[in-house]
DNA sequence: GCCAACGTTGGC
DNA sequence: GCCAACGTTGGC
């Protein structure tokens, strides 16, 4: 079983959201290294942190499982929607998305404490390498279990 | 709002 | 295949 992290603007969808939905697909990747994280890496059970991107409070906010492995972005194929993809074709389907369930909300884990920890126990986290950008990233076993073990209590 | 960093596009 | 231009991400 592998960890991950996906992001996600509080505005769009937050934790709070995914509190209501328990359930949620995570559509509207366009990026195909987060993409394909998705179509061949992540398998069900496998977890998450919910980071909170683009915000007043970056940081993780909840844990996560992966609950429906990588199908068909249903709002690829929606011209009315903002990820409406018209290069996308109906059988050859350009994005996926998996499904992701709430394990549990969690206080915020800011990025300025995971940052605290970067020449350390964090070392080359992903999603604290310079200029990353990337939705979704994997997370070192070790540095999972720091996290939630030491940073959220 | 600014801007650095990155991914994608398209002309050649 | 190269690479400049452009659009997006995301912290601050």
């Amino acid at each position: 079983m592998r960890y991950w992290l996906m992001k996600s603007e509080p505005e769009a969808y937050g934790i709070d959201d995914l509190v209501r939905d328990k359930v949620t697909a995570w559509w509207g990747v366009r990026n195909y290294q987060a993409r394909n994280f998705m179509r061949d890496q992540m398998r069900l059970g496998d977890r998450a942190f919910f980071y909170h991107s683009n915000c007043a409070a970056p940081g993780i906010v909840g844990i996560v499982e992966v609950c429906a492995l990588a199908y068909p972005d249903v709002t690829q194929f929606d011209p009315q929607h903002k990820y409406f993809d018209p290069t996308s074709a109906p059988d050859n389907p350009r994005w996926l998305n998996v499904d992701v369930k709430l394990v549990k909300k969690t206080p915020l884990v800011s990025l300025a404490e995971l940052r605290r920890h970067e020449t350390g126990a964090l070392a080359g986290m992903r999603v604290l390498a310079k200029g990353n950008r990337l939705s979704i990233t994997p997370v070192d076993p070790a540095q999972w279990a720091f996290i939630t073990g030491q940073l959220m209590g």
